[in-house]
DNA sequence: GCCGAAACGGAGTCTATACTCGGCTTCAGA
DNA sequence: TCTGAAGCCGAGTATAGACTCCGTTTCGGC
């Protein structure tokens, strides 16, 4: 007998398909960046000018299209730090990932999901691992260029950056705010003076 | 004509009625604390032994059940926050409120909801004011006694103390993490070495 | 104990939002 | 162009949670 085939397999989309599925992506990755995962799926499909019974139909669940836009984010997330690692300079890269964290949690309301969520979901296991172990380069980089102290161990890196992210984006703070609030927290993860 | 008259002015209570209320305000206590303020009313009145109907008797909506809650907690802490100001160590003071703020939060998820909420109710306005300016208070003890730096102000300690209430709700960290994050966020805020 | 007012309780209403269903539309291969 | 399968749509369903209504119970002054 035929072996169960879950109507999800990477069949060919119709053109029609094709674009309203790329259209509901770009929708509620804004949708979600802007109100976070509560965002409502009407929303979404409205944004997308599409009816809610497509989105639907691409996405088996809401939390399934959450889910795909977290992993994209994850994946970009991953990218860019990896890059960083690879290319800047590693006295600096670590703070440089920092700022740039803080500022695209406050911008992307996304970003502190990836960072926070206790159970990552294996749609997203992979990047946020991924993402995970660049961190730990990035500041074992920079402990070895002098600019971190050696006894800070990523596990606290991770939890100042949730707290730092999650303070971005409670009453979206003035730049200068969160410049001064970031050189205090880098001042203590730098070595004594 | 006789002037409206609220029907919640400050009548005398049936016996039955002062009981129940306090259940409920005892019962909100612990669920909003254990849950955060998403909790649901059915479940506050379940835990208080009591009905929902008689819940909305005693307050009118769940946000001013809430808010009754917010402004107990925010009246405890502020009294605490003064007490340490005024007989506390002002050189050790300061951090000892930072630590005893990110315990709190850890174990009643209403906290958090005091510091960063944007619109702050009139209901808890008052004693929230009073905790800011204590805050402000054991922060120029700290400096005059030379334990923060002086170029410190008080916009960036709250939002630092918002960041690491907020980390210490996810994924409820082992102690020594709570005692390592604090510390190099306390090394920040003391003067060069 | 009696009685009227106060308070109680919880089934029922209303609203918001995730998700379904079936008739209609569009695509694409012949 | 014709046709059937794929896809679209949005009214309808299901569920959760805030809040209401009113018949029933309890309190407390006489």
């Amino acid at each position: 007998m035929a072996p169960y085939e879950p109507a999800t397999a990477g069949r060919t989309l119709r053109s029609d398909a094709r674009r309203n599925r790329a259209r509901i992506l770009a929708a509620a990755e804004q949708v979600f960046a802007a109100k976070g995962p509560a965002a409502s799926t009407e929303e979404i499909a409205r944004r997308a000018g599409v009816g809610v019974g497509t989105v639907f139909r691409h996405f088996p669940t809401k939390e399934a299209l959450l889910q795909a836009i977290l992993g994209e984010l994850a994946g970009r997330l991953a990218a860019d730090t990896e890059s960083l690692a690879r290319d800047g300079d590693p006295a600096t890269a670590f703070f440089t990932f920092f700022t740039s964290m803080v500022e695209r949690s406050a911008r992307t309301k996304t970003v502190i999901d990836l960072l926070a969520e206790a159970d990552i979901p294996i749609t997203v296991a992979k990047p946020v691992e991924t993402l995970r172990r660049t961190i730990e380069d990035l500041l074992a980089g920079a402990q070895r260029a002098g600019t971190v102290r050696a006894d800070v161990r990523s596990a606290e890196v991770i939890a100042l950056l949730i707290g730092v992210c999650q303070a971005a984006l409670y009453a979206d703070w003035a730049p200068d705010l969160q410049d001064r609030t970031l050189s205090i927290v880098f001042d203590g993860l730098r070595p004594s003076r």
